[in-house]
DNA sequence: CGGACGTTTGAGGAACATCAAAGCCTGTGG
DNA sequence: CCACAGGCTTTGATGTTCCTCAAACGTCCG
């Protein structure tokens, strides 16, 4: 892996006490002391489309704060079929399974130009002996997981595929807190949804004629009412 | 609420210090001295079968640690549907998310005769000021969500239909270390994998007849690498 | 301009859901 | 002890959805 480090006039401790995505992120919760124990500067680096972050079994030295774009977390399957189980997005962590020093569950690749920070295991693990907000973030980052998989399991794995489409398409709006948004390729969908990449081309084509959906190149926008009504007139 | 509520003759600190699924527990890796913290004795609960721990929504101000038996948290979808994200087993935290403060995120309800021990938030919070020891442990704990949610997406909800049956085979056998356990019912079966009763009842038919799985009653006794081999075979 | 890649659209067929009825345990009350 | 009701499972017949395969179309880059 030879991922572009990024070298910022900032690097140092007011770098993350600053950071845009810090409140959110792992070191929110932290003082501006705290920051003293940590090994500065902080690495950050920089994807691009479908660069890879980190492979399923490497052996997982650091996680990764996301500063900006989307990473997606990907199972591949025997049989060269590939699964989404998870997006990351600014704030979120990425590899948080480091932190039982397992190697990495998936593989990371970015679905945008991505920016990250890597944070190394010995630094968590130096804060953890230090100050307690640190768990009490790690707690609410975890149970974002949690969260996530809960609505990977409860609705975008269930019922009629056009069902499916919609709750996606509401999920990535509530998240990007705006109904306009980047699209993620047909396939990436589908292995989301566990639909082909056909059907979901299909479900778009028609929910554009239903002038429920808008594209134009990668961005989206989508009549966020009028996709929540659709769903409902169909529970 | 009026779960049977068990009291031990061996009630107070001893009791859980000695308990049996302590070392995978919450309270795995706390010291003697630590108990001395927690308000003893733990109240501890028994469900039958198909009985609500608690329900999606439900302020939580406990977490509760699977002693015997085993659990499934449910989503119900609008329409009666219901969708099985998780099951819980001796040593798994029931209403983790109660940890951030947040109500319930899923109905939890007993599959078998289940038992339980009810922890307060207050002692969680208690502790973790006290000692760094009960963090590790609870990382780790939702360590295990992550990986479970990664088998339910990555496995269990893709593919042909008696691909999932054999995978949740493999599944329950894996985490009962055994190969002879007791059997979901059809429609949680169903539930857990996205598909209808009578397609789990033919495929589970049809491997009865390949003589890969056995059932007398409620237990099944599985060929595991005979199901493997049968997987691979078709991957 | 041409090639690579992703999307769109179509036709056909397989897999699965749905609906329905019969079979099978289990517990209950006569 | 047997009869019967209720729940869960099994099996069958039918229909729909969605996958598969294939070809045409569009878009981005060299």
């Amino acid at each position: 892996m030879k991922l572009i480090k990024i070298n910022h006039a900032w690097d140092g401790k007011d770098g993350c006490v600053n950071c845009a995505v810090r409140k959110q992120a792992l070191f929110g919760e932290l003082t501006r002391d705290d920051f003293d124990v940590l090994h500065l500067p902080i690495p950050e680096f920089r994807l691009s489309v479908g660069e890879t972050l980190y492979y399923a079994g490497d052996a997982a030295n650091s996680v990764y704060t996301v500063r900006s774009g989307m990473l997606k977390l990907v199972d591949f399957l025997p049989g060269g079929e590939y699964r989404i189980v998870r997006l990351l997005r600014p704030g979120d962590l990425a590899g948080i399974e480091a932190l039982n020093a397992r190697p990495y569950l998936n593989q990371a690749i970015a679905m945008q130009d991505t920016e990250v920070c890597q944070i190394s295991l010995a630094d968590v693990e130096l804060l953890n002996e230090r100050t307690p907000h640190l768990c009490r973030k790690l707690t609410a980052l975890w149970q974002q997981v949690q969260n996530d998989a809960d609505i990977w399991l409860g609705q975008l794995t269930v019922g009629a595929s056009a069902k499916r489409v919609v709750r996606l398409l509401l999920y990535l709006a509530d998240v990007a807190e705006t109904s306009e948004f980047l699209l993620p390729s047909g396939e990436d969908m589908g292995a989301i949804l566990a639909i082909t990449k056909e059907t979901v081309s299909r479900t778009m084509a028609e929910l554009k004629r239903q002038k429920l959906v808008f594209t134009e190149n990668q961005t989206v926008r989508i009549d966020y009412a009028g996709l929540k009504q659709w769903l409902d007139a169909r529970s």
